[in-house]
DNA sequence: AACAGAATCAACCGCTGGAGG
DNA sequence: TCCTCCAGCGGTTGATTCTGT
């Protein structure tokens, strides 16, 4: 009886809430409460009558679109890819923590970013990204890198074919060329960039650890210095696409820049996954 | 110009952790 | 100690926009 009476309120409650795109007007109540009360008691905005909005579905509105110093509409600069890609790299998907390092840009931001580069990379792979055993026990679709068990079917030998596929030679893999910290030198005095290929890891190696996904790992420095050893990683240069080489021939060698590898004419930014991590902030001066 | 697929964006959901009663 | 509420986070989804054919 009163159990029935709570859940028929309950519902009425739900029935009353709004949901879908915000509109102007809903936007300038939500200003006027937080100009008022500061970005606080979200719930209070429906208690009070003044929207029909969850106080979740306020906060986040704010948080993602009103907050003044949003960076709104603005790509995210070949600066801030390559920061996040660090930082995913340090943190794994702490979208909020990452987000704090970049200026106007929130953690969905963040994350959107990170989910249209993984499902470019899946692309690139001609695979889909499969749920990872990554922290959480939650079922993921798209967002996190690709498990480590199922890597050795995708070996370089997928990587190649797209770069052979756009034309570029293939570069003997030799010589273990380590790119400098990005952020601590000049991109022009960055000869090469190191393109590891996925490893063929011995059989007592350990799995994976919760909260650790292969293409962390594989950024890890730990991972390369201690745990396999540069023998174990196979690395070749990035070579240059004759598209955006800007002189020389076919047969040169030329260094890549990191920036190009960014600019938007050359998509593959997803390379950044098989780079050794920048700098962590911590380092930044 | 029309269509399809990819990319981007905005918003929701479920869960967690902390604070307070 | 337990419960409830709230804020915050990460993952997911669906709509819209962009791009290539």
């Amino acid at each position: 009886m009163m159990e029935g009476k709570r859940r028929m309120a309950h519902d009425d409650e739900l029935r009353d809430i709004k949901k879908g795109p915000w509109k102007v007007e809903e936007d300038e109540v939500l200003i006027n409460h937080v100009k008022k009360y500061g970005p606080r008691d979200w719930s209070s905005i429906r208690s009070k009558g003044l929207l029909r909005r969850t106080g979740k579905s306020c906060r986040l509105r704010w948080v993602n679109k009103l907050r003044p110093d949003l960076k709104t509409g603005m790509k995210f600069s070949a600066d801030e890819e390559r920061t996040v890609i660090d930082l995913q790299a340090q943190f794994g998907n702490k979208w909020a923590k990452i987000a704090t390092y970049l200026q106007g840009r929130t953690d969905n931001d963040v994350k959107n970013f990170w989910s249209s580069r993984q499902k470019r990379l899946a692309r690139i792979l001609h695979t889909s990204t499969a749920p990872s055993s990554s922290k959480s026990h939650k079922t993921t679709k798209h967002l996190q890198t690709p498990p480590f068990d199922f890597i050795p079917s995708l070996k370089a030998t997928k990587l190649e074919e797209e770069f052979a596929a756009s034309s570029m030679e293939t570069v003997p893999f030799g010589e273990v060329v380590y790119p400098s910290p990005i952020s601590a030198v000049p991109v022009e005095q960055q000869p090469y960039v190191a393109f590891p290929q996925f490893p063929m890891l011995p059989p007592d190696y350990p799995p994976l650890l919760e909260g650790q996904d292969f293409i962390g790992r594989l950024g890890a420095p730990s991972f390369l210095d201690d745990e396999l050893g540069h023998s174990a990683l196979g690395t070749a240069q990035v070579p240059i696409a004759p598209s955006f080489q800007a002189s020389g021939t076919s047969e040169s060698h030329d260094a890549v820049d990191i920036d190009s590898l960014i600019d938007d004419d050359f998509p593959p930014i997803d390379l950044f996954d098989q780079i050794e991590p920048l700098p962590s902030p911590s380092h930044w001066s």
